[in-house]
DNA sequence: GCCTTTTCTGGAATCGTTCCAGTAAGGGGT
DNA sequence: ACCCCTTACTGGAACGATTCCAGAAAAGGC
């Protein structure tokens, strides 16, 4: 783990970011859970360094964000997520029953949907793509629905049988 | 616009819902003005018929959402916004800047890289496509940006110049 | 090793949204 | 046309995720 450590303050360090015990501990967190939530990490970087508050993870997590060491999502209705997959091309399929994220790669590398036609003036640089449905627990639930599923409604684009 | 109000009605009724002020206001509301807030239509319905509570208008987006007769869409770090376009492929850009949202058309009716190869495990029912950048009001400002800009950050799908 | 800059602490505040219990209104059945 | 049951609306309090604030502590260039 030390090794893990050592590369991350050299990171750290590449950016102009100083090496402190809590941003340590959230990449290291992170690494251990891709997609972890600014709660999860304050309750990881808690059971590996003692205390921490909550002002400092999320600062934390801005600057690293802010760095691009650190990419966030924040699929509708459900706490943000972060990752430290950043630089590539790829989506996220989101859980509408318990919000779980995993990642999804990009099928075809062009991506021709992904250029719009007419943005109404709109300068875009972005383009993203979150895939909705149910993870493997939730899909094999008993059917009990507590929560009215989350995520966007109406069709966007229907997946599956037409 | 009592046309509209009447179909607004039978729109209602066929659905199963009860035809109320609220609702009509609402869709009414979202006529003149598409992605709207609840806030947005808070305002808009008041300004309408008097007075409304808050709850009654989230009620009725609730209801009217569930009925198919609206779509919801919640953009990163913005409020959630209510459209009337429901059951065609559309998608949205967003801006960064003050979260104004414009429809952006499909360019393809197949959508090819919207059918993900590995899902692990999900059952994937949706794919929702965001588009972020800059309005052309926000992107003519003198570049003082008081906002940390808003959205997802780090690579996704880069659009434009490589 | 000192001093400035940056980060961390703890607590209070914000924003969008939801929960609650009670009141009011829609509309099918007679 | 009326009644009654269901559903919608009111107002206020609560919620969760996140941010703001002012002061204390620590990082690291000199």
């Amino acid at each position: 783990m030390t090794t893990a450590s050592t590369d991350d303050s050299t990171l750290l360090r590449e950016r102009g970011l100083r090496v402190t015990g809590v941003r340590l501990g959230v990449l290291r967190a992170l690494d251990g859970h891709q997609h972890s939530t600014a709660d999860d990490l304050v309750r990881a970087v808690r059971a590996d360094l003692g205390t921490v508050s909550v002002q400092a993870v999320y600062d934390c997590l801005h600057a690293l964000t802010a760095a691009g060491l650190l990419r966030r999502m924040e699929p509708a209705g459900h706490p943000a997520r972060y990752e430290r997959r950043v630089g590539d091309n790829h989506h996220h399929v989101v859980c509408r029953g318990c919000g779980a994220v995993a990642d999804v790669d990009c099928t075809v590398g062009a991506a021709p949907c992904l250029t719009p036609r007419d943005t109404h003036g709109f300068t875009v640089d972005l383009a993203e793509v979150t895939f909705w449905g149910l993870c493997p627990t939730c899909a094999s639930e008993p059917t009990a629905d507590p929560v009215p599923a989350a995520g966007p409604s109406g069709t966007t684009h229907r997946v599956g049988t037409p």
